[in-house]
Order: structure tokens, then sequence, then C-alpha cells
RNA sequence: CGGGGCAUAGUGAAACGGCUAUCACGAGUCUUUUGGGAAGAUUUAUUCUGAGUUCGAAUCUCAGUGCCCCGACCA
């Protein structure tokens, strides 16, 4: 992706309302843009890294150059009546009591299950979508954090006996410690004991990453490493009675509930021998998650991505001083680089100062960054710099694709 | 939903109740520039909305709306 044509550009100064860091970074960058309170618009960037985070890869898209953005579903009356199409039929409005936006799905999928479900041998099953979500947010805040609309995965789980609900559980605890591992914030993330909340058993897990800008309060016992939200704390670890512990402020980037039979029996979901059905559910937030990897993997600069979830892997960086050879050799750069499957954002803004490029570099945050330039062509090389690193080192543009294998291995 | 704050160009700021609403950045055109936020020329506004006070309102008053923060809420 050439940055001369990327949908959009850098800002230098926040907007003076943005209070939260992931809001400020993602906004100055590009990733996205905020359309009223809790509700965003994905900008080419933000979109990429959601997709990374979604796992999903569409890379037919990117290969003849389109830019997909994402806007959200709800939008004000106000925009529509500038075009005339507030009053068009096929808009969705919530002026009736007879509809509403999906928050959660435990009332569609149970009876979803009971029309499929016709044996006990169709069990166990496992049920996934990855959904926007809509709650009516009485304060939507901290940026991406607390959204009235945003992106959530929620898997539920469908069994005969608790024991395979137990099982299952402990299946998607370990898969959740995954994808917070593969998204580069797992030594911040605990698992933590929390209430189960009006709807399901007395307890339930949450997957907490530790940071200033996080609403839930955590203690860590200093003694077992058991992790208790504040509203299941007492005064004693009730794993090994210690008294010690140490208090965190985190936000909630994942929680897993055995629901049991609270929805499978109202909706008389049994099977053919009239057990009735046990139920799991667990959700992930994924505009959340990207929300907190940017509170905690950012610095002074800007962002600091993971391999696995920055929008491009490579942030190639043409110094040229107005020489076309240097432009000529970044661009061939550019193409070894993408003909080896790597992306690459390219910057070859002819306008931009070398200060200019750099420090939008440190903004965006992709994990590789590497400048070509007069200094470092004199000795056949380009400017190597992981995002993490301090300092920066040159190697032959011969050693170019191996250094990158490596780096990304 | 309680409490507090804010609202001027795409972004950040300035302007005592009084001249054509000023500046920087961004963006457009032209010339020169390129290793850590360049230079000059030129262009870029319904001062959130509505009422009111006044000879005169960005500025004062009232109402509304939006945004941010604290709290409450959050399967």
């Amino acid at each position: 992706m050439k940055q001369s044509q990327l949908f959009t550009k850098t800002l230098k100064d926040a907007p003076k309302d943005e209070k939260s860091l992931n809001a400020q970074l993602l906004i100055r960058a590009g990733f996205v843009d905020k359309l009223s309170s809790g509700v965003y618009t994905y900008l080419p960037l933000g979109l990429r890294v959601i997709k990374k985070i979604q796992n999903i890869v569409r890379e037919e898209m990117n290969k003849i150059e389109g830019q997909e953005i994402l806007m959200p579903s709800l939008t004000p009356k106000e925009n529509w009546e500038i075009s005339g199409r507030w009053v068009v039929e096929e808009m969705y409005k919530i002026i009736n009591e007879d509809t509403g936006l999906g928050w959660t799905h435990e009332e569609i999928i149970t009876p979803l299950i009971k029309k499929h479900i016709l044996s006990h041998k169709d069990l166990p099953k496992y049920v996934y979508q990855i959904q926007t979500k809509f709650r009516n947010e009485p304060r939507a805040k901290s940026g991406l954090l607390r959204g009235r609309e945003f992106i959530m995965k929620d898997l539920y789980s469908f069994h005969e006996t608790q024991e395979d609900l137990d099982d299952y559980y402990e299946k998607v605890k370990q898969a959740y410690d995954n994808v917070y591992e593969r998204c580069g914030i797992k030594e911040l993330t605990y698992f933590a004991l929390a209430s189960g909340g009006k709807f399901s058993e007395k307890y339930s897990h949450e997957f907490q990453t530790i940071t200033e800008a996080g609403e839930d309060v955590i203690y860590i016992c200093n003694k077992c490493q058991a992790v208790f939200n504040k509203e299941v704390k007492e005064e004693k670890c009730s794993n090994c009675n210690s008294d010690d512990f140490t208090e965190k402020k985190s936000i909630e980037v994942g929680n897993i509930f055995r629901l049991n039979t609270r929805y499978s029996e109202p909706f008389e979901l049994k099977t053919e021998r009239g057990t009735t059905i046990i139920m799991g559910c667990y959700g992930l937030g994924i505009s959340r998650l990207m929300g907190a990897i940017v509170e905690v993997l950012s610095d002074g600069k800007g962002m600091a991505w993971p391999k696995n979830v920055a929008p491009f892997q490579i942030h190639l960086i043409e110094i040229t001083g107005g020489d076309e050879e240097i432009k000529q050799k970044t661009q061939e750069i550019y193409e070894i680089l993408q003909n080896k499957n790597f992306e690459v954002l390219y910057d070859n803004r002819d306008e931009k100062t070398a200060g200019e490029k750099l420090n939008d570099s440190d903004l965006i945050g992709i994990p590789l960054r590497v400048v070509v330039s007069k200094k470092t062509l004199s000795e056949n090389s380009v400017e190597v710099k992981s995002r993490n690193e301090k300092d920066a080192c040159l190697i032959k543009i011969t050693e170019i694709t191996n250094y990158v294998e490596k780096f990304f291995q």
C-alpha cells in the first residue's frame, strides 16, 4: 500500500475532547473516526487491525488495491436529512417497541438450537458469531473500550452433562489465553473470578488486562496468584486464605460463563430423552481488545502494534531529497517485499520531510521500519528498526528478504 | 441517570459587548526543499442550534443539542 494513496492522513494534534489514550492515538493516526459518542468508523488502517484480530484475511481485495472501510450502523437523523433520505422506508428506525437491536443472543440461539438439535447424539454443539452489538450505554467512554456499537465474538456451547460443560469451559479458557498471547498482551492479562451477574450462576470468569484506562479493579493474591474481581473479593483469598493482595485497575477483554439451564429451561430446550440441555456462553470484544492493545502497548511517540495484529508488517520509508534514483530503488525494494507476500506500507510521499515521515511511522506503530536514503544506498543498504527497539542498524539490500523473514518468524 | 466542564475553519488555538473574526498546522495551486514536524506566495468560516438583551453579540441571558470527565449502571 502506497501511503500517498492511503485514506486517511495523520493529525498532529488529537481532538481536544479526547482524553483517553487509545482514542487520541487511533484518531490521530487515522485508524478510526468518531461519528458520535461510542460509535466509530473503522478506517483502512483500523479495519486491517480489526480483521487481524478476527483472523480473517481478505487478500483478494488487497491485491486489487481495494481499501475497505467499515461504517457504523447507528447514524444520526440529521445526516440523513441533509440528503433527504430520512424518509426512505428501507432504513431501519427503532420507532416501535416490537424491535430491538441485539446486545446479546441467548434468546436467539436457544430457540435456534431447539429447532435443529433433535437428538442427544447431536450434542455437544458449539456455535459462535462475530457481530456488531448495540448497547444503549448510559455513558459510552474511553474510546473503543466502551462503545454503544461495537464488534464482539460470542460463542455458545450446548451439553448433555455438567462434566462435558466443565471440560469445554477449560478448552475455551485455553483458547482465550492463546488469543491474548497472539495479540501480545498475555503478560498483562489475568484470569479472574468474577460475579456471574443476574443471568448466570453465582460465579463467572473474566480475562482482565491491567491498565489504568480500565474500569474494573482486580485483586491478585500475592501468595497463590489467584485473581479476583473487586465485586467478589473477600477479606481472605478463597483459594489459599492469604490476605495479601495487589490491587490493579484493569479492563475486561473477555469472559466465560456457565449458563447451565438459565435459558434452556424457559425455552424448554431438552433432548429427546427429556434431559434439559446445559449451556455455556463465552464473549470476547474484538474492538475493545483493539483499544486495550493500544492502551497497553504504546509510548510517548505513538502505538506499537504486536506483529500479529499490526495493520502492516513493514513500514518502508524513502528519504529521497528529490533524487529519483532513490525513489526507484525504494520502489524496487517495495516490490521485492510484496512479492514475498509481506504486507508493506510504503511511504512514497514527496511533500513530506524526513522528520514528518519518521514521526508518522512512530505514531502508526508498524512493527518493522525500513528506511531507504542516500546514506543507506551509498553502502548498498537499508536501515531497519523494530518499533520496540531504540536503535537501528544497516543491512545489505541483498539481505533484506532473509532479515525480514527472520524478523517475522 | 446524578454531578462537573467544554462548544470559533479539517485539527489545535486567539479575539474588552465595537473595524473585514486572527494565527499555526492540515488541505489546494506555484517555486524551492527531504535523516526527527521545511521556506515564500496564494486559497481555505452559517463562531453548535433557537430565542432574548443591546445602536451593536463569538463575547451577556435563557432554553435546547452535542462532546469529555467523575459517579451510578454494565449478560
